[in-house]
RNA sequence: UGGGGUGUCGCCAAGUGGAAAGGCAGUGGCUUUUGGAGCCACUAUGCGGAGGUUCGAAUCCUCCCACCCCAGCCA
């Protein structure tokens, strides 16, 4: 109840508002009932994601159900493949449809009658126009449809006809079974839509049972229907198939849900259109649907997303029904929010150069303890070794720094993280010019990271000791495209021509700390000053293999930006 | 030039006739053993535009403008 009160000081959104009218009137006897219905033609993307959490977020709230439908009316375009992955992406979503999955084509037989039905009210014929003339006599925006030659059938006629084409008497094509509705309707989708087209292609779910198969107008509303969903809602595009939808449920006379449509989400640098994303696909240019650089569940579950921070997106993304471009930093911003808590801390180095502490003892190695989460403290400690000779990043190094540099350069002083201050004495470098060892010394003293004379320094650098090292791969992600808009390009290009192609890069000589050396698949750290990895689906037990999910947040880097412009 | 929608900060988005919420991004500062995290502050005399109604308008009325969707036997 509380909850509620301060969701309602924070503006709930338009379908939360019409949900309360219908509870406070009766209209469905309180009753609230969602469902998503995703046709298993493709992948789920973050749009997907979006109807998840609004209608099963909706159900929570409410104390209502949830159902997983499949609209599977279209034999030729949809896989069990596709089914399977959407229930797991569902499902790791975090939405509970508990005994409620369901697929359009249970409903086949009962949609078969109601079109009989419809049949039998004198409200739809069998028309022999081709598609061609189909269209020919739809009309266009400003004119009207013409009417079909044969809209005027007997109804005897008609369900003859509708029979013989469900028992395989007819071409596919050759016949479809039509609404008879308004041809001069200025809304298209009521001149005479089809309702069953002749399609002799084996289903994934009924095989050959049926050699007819209905449209989605008719089914996706009549299936709502079926399942007494109250709220149907759907995207803006649907908002004139509304009237459609409306006269096919009065025409049948049977139960009658609310449609509520929304905006669809679009998410800067990336695409979500199944068909480009399946084109990004089959053209191998990522390497599959589960891709850490696809905006589908499955890509960003392999990158490292937590459901819980997708979560967190669509709340924050909000409901409405205006067209909006989401910045993707939004969705980077949810990970790291959510990851900062959880994620431990180890120290990896991305791009290892040599760095020899001339005053520490040659054959000394010692234990440190390491915090792993400053965030969390019971998330505890563990060990880290130190020696004479270690790794750092070659770019926490300059012969030559910038001002306000102050990671490790000649004669500056910085910390070793969670172990000793060093300061640089010397730089070899080999025959062109390339540095392959950073000579320091040690203050014994700054044992732990701190000095007793309280003395500061500015730089903190990561680093493992080179004798206790794990190899391991690392591959980087950024921005699948570079510019903010790929599904709007410039002139004439397409979406393809602004793939960034530095969207993947792989390190493979990478050196961990050993504490990595047990880390399993869909482990999730913050390699520090890094940013967050995932072990990935890649990984052996020979060759580790982390996905960089997103980088931490990088002042240093913004301000070298800002002075390069 | 048919019909259906939408226009509030760079990006989302509350607001439903009585002082323009919040988040992201950005900027400045504090703090910090991650240039991370955290904390504080700043950022729309203005709500697509022009008129009108009203003591009072982002909210109501009129006209205009811009953008999105619809002419699959796809969903």
């Amino acid at each position: 109840m509380d909850d509620n009160i301060e969701e309602k000081s924070k503006g709930i959104d338009f379908i939360r508002q019409i949900i309360d009218k219908d509870n406070e009137t009766g209209k469905y006897d309180s009753r609230v009932h969602t469902r998503f219905p995703p046709e298993p033609n493709g992948f789920l993307h973050i749009g997907h994601a979006k109807s998840i959490c609004l209608n099963y977020g909706i159900v929570k709230e409410y104390g209502g159900k949830f159902n997983l439908r499949f609209d599977d009316t279209n034999p030729s375009k949809e896989e069990t493949e596709y089914v399977e992955s959407i229930i797991e992406d569902v499902r790791w979503l975090g939405a509970d449809w508990e005994n409620r999955l369901f697929y359009a084509s249970d409903y086949f037989e009962q949609l078969y009658e109601y079109a009989e039905r419809l049949i039998k009210i004198g409200k739809a014929y069998i028309c022999d126009l081709s598609a061609d003339e189909i269209r020919e006599y739809r009309g266009t925006l400003t004119e009207p449809g013409k009417n079909s030659p044969y809209r005027d059938r007997s109804i005897d006629e008609n369900l003859d006809l509708f029979r013989k084409m469900r028992a395989g008497e007819f071409a596919d094509g050759e016949k479809t079974l039509r609404a008879k509705i308004d041809m001069s309707s200025p809304n298209l989708n009521m001149r005479d839509p089809v309702i069953y087209r002749i399609l002799h292609t084996a289903h994934h779910r009924t095989g050959d049972k049926w050699c007819i198969y209905p449209m989605y107008d008719f089914t996706h509303c009549l299936s709502d229907s079926i399942e007494r969903i109250t709220h149907s809602l759907c995207t803006l595009e649907f908002e004139d198939h509304r009237p459609l939808y409306d006269w096919y449920l009065d025409q049948l006379e049977i139960y009658h849900p609310q449609q509520i449509e929304f905006a669809r989400l679009n998410l800067s640098h990336t695409i979500l259109s199944k068909r480009k994303l399946l084109q990004l696909v089959e053209s191998k240019m990522v390497s599959g649907w589960d891709d850490p650089r696809m905006p589908t569940i499955a890509g960003f579950r392999r990158r490292g997303y937590t459901p819980e921070s997708i979560r967190d997106f669509c709340n924050r993304i909000g409901i409405a029904k205006a067209d909006s471009l989401v910045d993707i930093a939004l969705l980077e911003h949810c990970i790291r929010e959510d990851l900062n808590v959880h994620a431990n801390r180890v120290m990896v180095v991305l791009d290892p150069v040599k760095v020899i502490i001339d005053n520490y003892p040659d054959d000394k190695v010692e234990w440190l303890d390491a915090v792993n989460n400053p965030e969390d403290e019971s998330a505890g400690t563990h060990k880290i070794a130190f020696s004479r000779e270690i790794y750092i990043e070659r770019d926490d190094f300059m012969e030559n720094p910038p001002k306000k540099y102050f990671r490790l350069y000649p004669g500056n002083e910085v910390r070793l993280k969670h172990a000793y201050y060093i300061t640089c004495t010397d730089v070899v470098k080999d025959e062109n010019g390339e540095i392959i060892e950073i000579h320091c010394t040690y203050d014994p003293e700054s044992i732990g990271g701190g000095t007793v004379d309280g003395r500061r320094v500015k730089g903190t650098l990561h680093f493992v000791s080179a004798k206790h090292t794990v190899p391991v791969e690392v591959r980087l992600y950024e921005n699948l495209f570079t510019i903010p808009e790929p599904n709007n390009p410039p002139d004439d290009k397409t979406f393809i021509d602004f793939i960034n192609s530095d969207s993947l890069k792989i390190l493979k000589c990478c050196l961990a700390e050993p504490y990595l050396a047990n880390a399993k698949q869909g482990d999730r750290f913050q390699f520090m000053r890094r940013g967050y990895f995932c072990v990935d689906i890649d990984s052996t037990e020979n060759n580790l293999v982390f996905n960089r999910t997103v980088t931490l947040r990088d002042t240093w880097a913004k301000m070298q930006k800002k002075i390069s412009k």
